[in-house]
DNA sequence: CACCAGGCAAGTA
DNA sequence: TACTTGCATGGT
């Protein structure tokens, strides 16, 4: 925090585009995120109510340049299935539910795994939850903090164990992650056995 | 040209 | 359980 400052996450101004976002953003740069998001505002259709209303291919024409458009456009429509039909497309009513029955909900969802699942949580409804993302992982292990067979619960386990459970604080810190993972933990060849990199600049 | 980016599900052994 | 593969655009 010190080296870097505040990383200003989640960049959304509603839960939902918190929810819709973390979709877009699997595994694709999140500049191609912000475009097809501009898109969805252009349009008129981010909300409950146009998303699930939209048809699929013309969602998927419209989030294009984030990616996997087809199958994200699929997960979207999932999303939206379950905050329609379980919360009458109510996201207060959804932002009430209790944390560990929201989670389950939400991985339940098809498209929606651990990391896209606590990031809604997080960044979306605010609860103290840790998200676990390539970028973690790559700095935790070239640190030797966690072992080769650590898995996502592993990992979360031990940032939610060993900290004060604050849903701020849980969020700068894995931005925070994010950034140096980036700065310093690029998974170039020169650096595929590389030892140890300093963390701090 | 090759490689990578804020994953996930489905298939195989 | 532990790999492997498909999904796709856009930037370096």
């Amino acid at each position: 925090m010190e080296a870097y400052g505040p990383q200003h996450w989640w960049p959304a101004d509603t839960s939902l585009e918190v929810m819709v976002g973390a979709v877009l953003t699997q595994n694709t740069t999140w500049r191609g995120v912000e475009k097809a998001i501009t898109n969805l505002k252009g349009s008129g259709l981010l909300s409950v109510d146009k998303l699930y209303g939209v048809d699929t291919d013309k969602l998927a024409g419209l989030i294009r340049p984030s990616g996997y458009f087809n199958l994200k456009a699929r997960r979207l429509k999932n999303l939206i299935e379950l905050v329609i039909t379980s919360y009458g497309g109510n996201l207060e009513d959804m932002g009430r539910k209790q944390t560990n029955k929201l989670r389950k909900e939400l991985l339940a969802v098809k498209g929606v795994g651990p990391e896209t699942a606590d990031s809604i949580l997080l960044y979306g409804f605010n609860r103290p939850i840790f998200v676990i993302d390539t970028y973690t992982r790559r700095v935790l292990s070239r640190h030797e903090l966690i072992g080769h067979s650590a898995n996502y619960q592993k990992l979360q386990d031990l940032f939610m164990q060993h900290l004060p459970l604050n849903a701020s604080m849980f969020n700068e810190y894995h931005a925070l992650l994010v950034r140096v993972g980036k700065h310093h933990c690029k998974p170039r060849p020169s650096c595929r056995d590389c030892p140890l990199e300093p963390l701090m600049p």
